[in-house]
DNA sequence: ACTTGACTTAAAGTTAACTTTAACTTGTAT
DNA sequence: ATACAAGTTAAAGTTAACTTTAAGTCAAGT
């Protein structure tokens, strides 16, 4: 199966642009030109979807950059590629910590405006806390310390 | 408990400059001033925390300034804040799902690799797959349709 | 032969979220 | 009295990630 560009960035959701723009910064590595034209082939797609992995956990387009070089070195660089798949991974998984720590949060704030919504006002709840027990814990980092100590 | 600009900065790990950019945006709701200077006190620094909860997911400053905004005017936007809140929610769990679904390609290619350096060979593993069952199963998108379909 | 539509590149423009700079004020220490 | 450290504003500069524009190529249809 091969695809125009107008197809491809039609699959991923994207516009023709960012895969020019992609393709010019080396994202996209050998992409098949058929007078001038590019031609996307599976390969190409299944480099798309993992692409799209990778912009969806913010890896910056230089790190991705490095990687496809990285990938196009061959096997001496295998080594190099599994540590900074195991550094994205430590990543991820920050990112998702701190989103479930963020959506407590936020179902605190739900509780909190449906009970205000039913009494009418929000001096009901807010005495009690305008913040949720997770963020309230800690008032201050432990590590914190004032300037000269 | 109040602190200086310099003191909040650090213990929210962010510099001075960029709270004095927060509160030029309209993002630090009523802080004080003493001859001119910004005193944070407890109340700016739980809002602060919150405030780092709605950049950790992404939403953008537009977005912060507006439910700010209507904070601002009090019981009569408790059902817009309501609502924003819900919005924010499903986002965080869009974002937590996302993040899941690379996790586990990134611990495909964890694997892809590690067993690529036992072999000394991409080889070895590329023609098993070099991507993940989880991103292989869809080849195409089920909606997606060619040009005049 | 000519128009049309989809592509091409190179370069300039845009947007968000800061960051830096320049010029100035103020409280504290010598 | 003076120097210094830490704060202030307004405005300009930076960076990442696109997006738009301008000018041109190319194959297919009329």
């Amino acid at each position: 199966m091969s695809y125009s560009i107008k197809e491809i960035a039609k699959i991923m959701g994207i516009t023709p642009s960012t895969l020019r723009y992609y393709d010019s910064e080396g994202l996209l590595p050998d992409v098949k030109k058929v007078n001038g034209r590019r031609v996307f082939e599976d390969k190409d797609f299944k480099w798309l979807r993992v692409l799209n992995c990778m912009k969806n956990i913010n890896m910056p387009i230089k790190k991705i950059k490095e990687y496809v070089k990285l990938a196009q070195k061959g096997d001496t660089t295998l080594q190099e590629r599994y540590n900074l798949i195991l550094e994205q991974k430590e990543s991820i998984q920050k990112q998702i910590n701190e989103l479930n720590t963020c959506l407590k949060e936020f179902e605190f704030k739900e509780w909190y405006y449906k009970t205000a919504i039913e009494a009418g006002t929000e001096k009901v709840v807010e005495n009690i806390s305008s913040i949720s027990p997770t963020l309230e814990i800690d008032k201050i980092p432990k590590n914190y310390k004032k300037e000269g100590m």
